[in-house]
DNA sequence: CTCGACATGTTATTTAAATCGCATACGTGC
DNA sequence: GCACGTATGCGATTTAAATAACATGTCGAG
């Protein structure tokens, strides 16, 4: 059973790994910028590498720089963190999860995202019933 | 600004209060039940008064055992969990958020829990507008 | 009472993570 | 060409995490 990479990483390496799929890619010093307890740029640098070798990113040489890529892309890392989350804490209970996301903090949605999420729903229903 | 309480955690440390926190409650023998790599039952009661000792935890006694309960209490530590993971993976957007969980994996959902969804959406839409 | 099963506490050791210093390479401008 | 700013690579050290051996305490059965 693969379980979230999430699982297998180190506090840094699950902060840089978070910082890199927030943007999607980023140099080291980007990696820097974002890390809390700033560290020296050694030591980014290392754990960037070590990342690498354990394979959990590539890297695009460019120009001088590294840009440092997640070997597991997004969308396909995404959902079995998200599942993680709903078993850990929504009882693995979509309809918890939602009633969070909607009921949450102060995060108003538009009008027209809670139309397009309500057009989810209705599709999601459609097609559960074919 | 409170980050969520699992950036600070070990690797060893974040296992454990996922299952503390699917449980709800467990004892160290059940914790180690649930634990990969099967560890001795010493190292699985030092981590968690390791634990207990950072305040991520308390114990109540019941009669000779301990029973272990996040500190955080479940409902509270869910909501800044999911932000998080709804930052990092979906660019912070409750609509896609939504997608993964509904066209997620086989998990289909029954009719009712689709129409509760939908009850949600609704709801959040006519709060949002008074 | 005392033995055994089971639970916790303490402490030490081993292993892994995190950090940085120093060496090295690549361009750019003078 | 060469000095300088900026990158990376390697190696060593410090700090933290993970693990388990051993000691202690409690209850119940015989």
């Amino acid at each position: 059973m693969a379980r979230p990479l999430h699982a297998s990483l180190t506090r840094r390496e699950r902060q840089i790994m978070d910082i890199l799929y927030r943007r999607g890619r980023a140099t080291a010093g980007e990696v820097l910028e974002e890390l809390s307890g700033n560290p020296s740029s050694s030591t980014v640098r290392t754990q960037l590498r070590v990342l690498e070798a354990k394979g959990h990113v590539r890297h695009d040489e460019q120009g001088l720089r590294y840009v440092y890529i997640p070997a597991v892309p997004r969308h396909a890392a995404r959902k079995p963190a998200l599942r993680h989350l709903v078993e850990t804490f929504f009882d693995g209970s979509t309809e918890k999860t939602v009633a969070a996301l909607l009921g949450g903090d102060g995060t108003a949605l538009s009008d027209d995202e809670l139309d397009r999420i309500a057009e989810l729903v209705a599709r999601a229903r459609k097609e559960g019933s074919e």
